[in-house]
DNA sequence: AGCACGCCGACT
DNA sequence: GTCGGCGTGCTC
């Protein structure tokens, strides 16, 4: 002990599972955990996260290093979140370093300070002051720009005027021009304001609204799982926001996590418009100083709502009260790459950390969920009914065995749309598979256009005259003789969204057709300028992708179409018939929310699968039973636990080889744990952008044999010299088994 | 992952 | 003679 020096533990960024001790010297307060730290690091300078201050070093005190400097006085990251990030990387056994960036916005993992000094406000000149905005008719931009910056006095955050207008930058432009407003440097971390802007009162609760938000207020002050289980439509949202409200009342912090696809600028209006607090977005859309100044303003004392996707999870709540996890079901919610982290589980997980409740909502809850209410974890909340007059749907299936099919729409489905137009109504085809064509198919020798990089078939894009590759972007154009046998005779086999609408548009010319896929969506803002039209009216039937099925409300459409619900129904993925029950009622929810009623017309060649038995009687419940009983004896989750081996490699011998070593360590360290460690086997497309890929289950009947276990494995591997060019890696509860 | 060191091939 | 190929080893 010389007493000059102290030893911090660092989180450094780089791949390793462990984190490094260095030197501190021992003067002024000492550091407290959670401040960004400057490192040598090997030959280069890295920057870290104090995780704590340890006694002692296991690491030879005359090797350890000094610190070059500390980046903040006060922690970024509290000692809470520093406890769930540090659970996350033992849980999903990921490097500390590495989850503790993700938990930084980029512009913080660089090393900026955690100000956002030099930020651009706007507020009124005193000649804008005088304007009557009410007068400006011709420019209504401008006119809501002025009245939303009315006695703010210390001046708004153009990004904040963002939901005053998309088109806000143009329109200050203008204002600035006429001498209206002014730009001030804004010098604190600004607090969004709550704008001016219209206000809607709560609606009345139904019964079971009501006893679902007493259920979650009830007791604020302790952790407990909810499930709030309501078909779309039966207002789940307004249990969020009435106990988000009760929340907020107290002077705490909420936040909400919705899959990726339904953070839509019109769910944030909505939040925005009922919520007395600000409410701040966080999703991949964000530029970094828009990233770094939510998350400056999340770690504010004030009340405030964070909405978010996945990532938001991280975001630090210094007086986090609740926490809402929207469509908790939905495959978005992990990781699928790097850090593969279950956004829901370590909601879950941080609720418990805090002390306080997390609602998990769905129509359709994973298995996982509704096993734990069985066991009594978690609280069932039932929203049984929909608000207003509306009524489920009726749910036919067509038996494709029976019926002529011409471009993928039977008799019976081409007769309700006819019906739906005639009525004025509007309906909404679902497929999920873009392109024109699956298939492009030499009809004299039977060749099919292969992709060069994957185990897969290129797809026809007929606008574009090209074949193009969904798994690595592969895009060539469309040959003309078959590179096979030279014939001429090559066409397009199977039918995707594009083909559909063409089909469509051939059997109903009157009809004002809307696609909605990746491929329709993929310009910024387009989905908007889509989900717009549709709202206006302005579309007759809708065709798209499981984009359609997800979070968007389209109140007019009285008709569903499921074009190919058998897709995935008989799957090698063990849950595949819950993603399809949860997929095509998902969807079935978009018919007639509002007082119309729906019909849901399911085309399928099985109609007999029990899937669809209970599909008809919108009883996702009986489903679930059924489906948690198939788990139950053939040993898969949530009745075991799974970790996923995964290798790739663009030679296949060397993927084989590392999996085939990493098979033969995984046994020699199973030391008598109750693990079940599988063959070895090529993922479900083993060439997948000119990369093999093969992995590796392992199966335990709990955590607590698991993960023991893949600690001793991963020291191995991280030991082993895995051949050049083997990329790994390790995926904790993976989703699907590919 | 980076970034060193290290030991063998064709080039300004 | 050296620039550079990627094997192998380490990072407190």
């Amino acid at each position: 002990m010389t007493g000059s020096y102290r030893i911090v533990r660092i989180a450094v960024p780089t791949p390793l599972r462990r984190s490094f001790d260095y030197l501190a010297p021992d003067v002024g307060p000492p550091p407290k955990p959670g401040v960004r730290v400057r490192v040598p690091f090997g030959q280069r300078e890295a920057m870290g996260v104090l995780l704590e201050l340890p006694e002692r070093s296991d690491y030879p005190r005359e090797k350890l290093k000094s610190t070059l400097g500390l980046l903040d006085s006060e922690p970024l990251l509290s000692a809470r979140l520093l406890e769930l990030l540090r659970w996350a990387a033992g849980y999903y056994h990921h490097p500390i370093g590495e989850v503790m960036q993700t938990a930084l916005p980029t512009a913080l993992r660089r090393g900026q300070a955690a100000t956002v000094a030099g930020t651009k406000g706007w507020r009124l000149t005193a000649s804008g002051r005088s304007v009557d905005a009410s007068a400006l008719r011709r420019a209504p931009l401008q006119r809501r720009l002025l009245q939303a910056l009315e006695g703010h006095a210390q001046g708004v955050v153009g990004e904040e005027l963002a939901s005053v207008s998309p088109g806000w930058r143009g329109g200050l432009g203008s204002l600035a021009r006429k001498g209206w407003v002014e730009c001030v440097e804004q010098q604190r971390c600004p607090i969004p304001v709550r704008l001016a802007g219209q206000t809607d009162s709560p609606p009345r609760l139904n019964a079971a609204q009501q006893a679902a938000v007493e259920a979650v207020t009830a007791s604020l002050r302790r952790f407990q799982a909810l499930l709030l289980l309501g078909v779309t439509g039966s207002g789940k949202t307004e249990v969020y926001l009435h106990a988000i409200e009760e929340i907020t009342r107290q002077g705490r912090q909420a936040l909400v996590l919705v899959p990726e696809i339904s953070l839509t600028p019109q769910l944030a209006a909505r939040f925005q418009r009922r919520l007395q607090v600000p409410v701040a977005l966080l999703h991949s859309g964000l530029s970094d100083q828009e990233r770094l100044l939510a998350w400056l303003t999340a770690r504010e004392n004030t009340p405030l709502v964070i909405l978010g996707t996945r990532s938001a999870v991280f975001v630090p709540l210094p007086r986090l009260g609740l926490i809402v996890v929207d469509e908790e079901h939905d495959q978005s919610y992990k990781q699928q790459d790097g850090f593969r982290y279950h956004g829901r589980d370590v909601a879950v997980m941080r609720a418990s950390l805090e002390g306080i409740p997390v609602v998990l909502g769905s129509a359709t809850p994973s298995l996982a969920s509704l096993n734990r209410v069985k066991q009594g974890d978690y609280t069932l909340l039932p929203l049984p009914e929909r608000t207003g007059s509306a009524s489920l749907p009726e749910v036919r299936l067509l038996d494709m065995r029976y019926l002529a099919v011409t471009d993928g729409v039977s008799p019976p489905l081409r007769q309700a749309l006819q019906q739906r137009l005639d009525r004025g109504e509007q309906s909404l085809l679902f497929l999920n598979r873009r392109g024109f064509a699956p298939v492009y198919r030499c009809y004299s020798c039977g060749w099919l256009a292969p992709c060069e990089r994957c185990d897969a078939r290129l797809i026809v894009h007929q606008r574009t005259q090209r074949l193009r590759c969904h798994h690595c972007g592969a895009d060539r154009p469309i040959p003309v003789s078959c590179p096979q046998c030279a014939g001429q005779d090559l066409r397009p086999l199977g039918a995707g969204t594009q083909r559909l609408e063409a089909a469509l548009s051939r059997a109903f010319p009157q009809a004002r057709l809307l696609r909605l896929d990746r491929d329709s969506t993929r310009l910024k803002g387009a989905l908007e300028t889509l989900l717009h039209r549709i709202h206006a009216g302005e579309a007759d039937i809708l065709v798209g992708t499981q984009m359609l099925s997800k979070g968007h409300d389209f109140p007019d459409v009285t008709l569903v179409g499921v074009i190919d619900a058998d897709q995935g129904l008989y799957n090698v993925d063990f849950r595949a018939s819950e993603h399809l029950f949860q997929q095509v009622m998902q969807v079935s929810g978009r018919a007639g929310r509002a007082s119309k009623g729906g019909l849901v017309l399911v085309q399928t060649y099985y109609p007999d699968n029990p899937v669809f038995r209970a599909l008809q009687h919108h009883d996702y419940m009986a489903f679930a039973e059924h489906a948690l009983e198939e788990r139950r004896q053939t040993d898969y989750p949530p009745f075991t636990h799974l970790a996923l081996l995964r290798a790739e490699s663009p030679q296949q011998p060397m993927a084989w080889q590392f999996i085939e070593l990493a098979h033969g360590l995984a046994a020699q360290c199973v030391a008598g744990a109750d693990v079940q460690i599988m063959e070895p086997v090529p993922a479900p497309m083993e060439r997948r952008a000119g990369r093999y890929r093969v992995q590796l289950l392992v199966q335990a009947a709990t955590r607590r044999a698991l993960h023991p276990f893949l600690d001793r494995w991963l020291a191995l591997l991280d030991g082993s010299r895995p051949g050049k060019r083997v990329r790994w890696s390790l995926d904790v509860d993976p989703m699907d088994l590919y």
